[in-house]
DNA sequence: TTATTTCTGTGTACGGTAGATACAGTTCGC
DNA sequence: GCGAACTGTATCTACCGTACACAGAAATAA
C-alpha cells in the first residue's frame, strides 16, 4: 500500500474540478507542523487546518496517514547528495555528516522511521550513493551494506540524542537530575559525565564516526 | 513526572481496601500485549481488559500511559547483567550481545524508547556496568560514554532491522520487491543485496560490533 | 447548447484513544 | 461503631483516523 504510493507515478485525471491542493503542499504543511511541534502534533485535522481545508479533503490526495508520514519523511530527508570528497573514507564521512544534518533539521524523522516500513526513492538513493563510493573496497556485498547501516544508525542515534537535549537546559537534564540524587549508585556514570560539558553532540558524533571508520579501514587494510 | 515515578519509592497506604492489582502485574500484562501484537496494541483499555478490570482502575496505579510504557520498558530491559568475560573488549562484546538479546526478546522496546525520555534505574544500570569495564582505559569521560552509546545504538538498529524482517518472508521484502522493478536505478544496492542470503541479522550485528571495537582498540593502542 | 460523466471538497457518523470527574463500596485506625 | 481513606466503576469530554454519502464544478459527449 504505502510502497506503491511512494514508488508509483500518480496520473492526474483530466475530468472534474481542478485540485486545490498538491501532495507536496500537504506534505510540506505536515513537515512544518512536525518541525514546530513534533510528530505527535501531526494529525489529518491539524494539517488540513494549516492549509485551510477540512481533514477529509486530504484523503483525495493520500490513502491515509501512514502515506502522509512516508511522503513527509521522503521530502524531509531529501535528494541524495553528490559526494564531493575523493577517496572512500572522506566520502563516507561527508555522507554521514550530511545525513546527520538532515536528521537534525527534522528530528522527528528518526521517530517516524522506526519499525518495519517501506523505503522511498530518496532513502534508497542515499544508500546507493554511499555504496557507490565503497564498491571497489575488498568487502562483500553484505559487508558493504552493513557498513553504511552502522553509519546511518550512528547518525540516527545522535540526532535523537541531540533532539532530546534540544528543549532542555544543558546535558540530558533528566540524567543529571537523577544522578544528583542517586549518584552513589552509578559512580562510573557520574565520573564519565563529570568530564563532559564540551562539544557535546558534535563531539560524540565525530568520535563514533572516527571509531567506526577506523574499524572499517583496519578490515580493508588487512585484506589488501 | 515520569522520572519521579520511575525513581521514587511508592509507599503503600495502610487504610482502605486492598489493591487488587500491582504495578508489576499491570506492566507485565502490557508487555504481553506488546510482545504479541506490538506496541500499538497497548492501550489502557486493552491492558485493563487483559487483567479483567476497567481502564480507569489502572489510573490508581499509574499517572498515565507514558508511565505505563516506561515501566514496561524497564521490566523488559531488565536488570543489568553481571559480565563474566575478562578484559574490556570481550566484556563489551558480551554486554552488546546481551543488550541485543533483550531488544530482540521485546522488539517494541526500540520503538518505545525513541525521543526525549527519562531513563529508569535498570537502563542506567546497564550503562554503569559497561562503563565500569572500560574505566581503566585511556579514554576521557565523554569518550567512554560515547563508546557505549555507539554500541547500544548499533544494537538498537539491529533489533529494529531484525524485527522488520520478522513477519516477512526473507530479507527486507519491501526492498526486494521495489528493486525487482527499479533495480536499474540502484545498481550498487542490487549488487550488494545479491551477495546476501547468509546469516543476515546475526552476521550484520557481529560485523558492526567488530568494526566498532576495532576502532576503539586502535584508539586505545595509540594512547598506550 | 445541453446532458452526462467524473472528480472535488464537505458533512456526518462510527469506533477507537487518553483522561477528568463523580460516585458507591470496602477496609482500616481510632 | 464510626469516620476517614482508599478502591474500582460509570459517565463524560475531546480528540483521533477513516468510511460513506452527497452537492457542486469541470470536462467531455450528444
Amino acid at each position: 500500500m504505502t510502497v506503491e504510493f511512494l514508488w508509483g507515478g500518480r496520473a492526474r485525471p483530466t475530468r472534474g474540478p481542478k485540485p486545490a491542493l498538491t501532495l507536496e503542499g500537504i506534505a510540506d504543511a505536515g513537515i512544518a507542523v512536525a518541525d514546530a511541534e513534533g510528530l505527535a502534533a501531526v494529525s489529518m485535522q491539524r494539517v488540513a487546518a494549516e492549509l485551510g481545508y477540512t481533514k477529509m479533503s486530504l484523503y483525495r490526495y493520500l490513502p491515509g496517514k501512514a502515506e502522509l508520514v512516508a511522503v513527509m519523511v521522503e521530502r524531509a530527508i531529501g535528494e541524495p547528495p553528490a559526494l564531493a570528497e575523493p577517496g572512500w573514507r572522506p566520502a563516507l564521512e561527508e555522507w554521514s555528516r550530511l545525513l546527520l544534518g538532515r536528521y537534525l533539521a527534522h528530528p522527528w524523522t528518526v521517530e517516524a522511521t522506526v519499525g518495519r516500513r517501506p523505503l522511498g526513492p530518496y532513502e534508497m538513493g542515499w544508500m546507493e550513493c554511499a555504496l557507490d563510493r565503497i564498491a571497489e573496497l575488498p568487502l562483500s556485498g553484505p559487508e558493504r551494506l552493513d557498513t553504511i547501516a552502522v553509519l546511518a544508525g550512528h547518525g540516527r542515534m545522535l540526532a535523537q540524542q541531540a533532539a532530546a537535549m534540544l528543549g532542555e537546559a544543558e546535558m540530558s537534564t533528566a540524567i543529571a537530575a537523577v544522578l544528583r540524587e542517586h549518584g552513589e549508585r552509578f559512580p562510573q556514570l557520574t565520573a564519565a559525565l563529570a568530564g563532559a560539558a564540551d562539544g557535546g553532540a558534535d563531539q560524540a558524533f565525530e568520535y563514533g564516526l572516527a571509531r567506526i571508520l577506523d574499524g572499517v579501514e583496519m578490515l580493508v587494510r588487512s585484506r589488501s
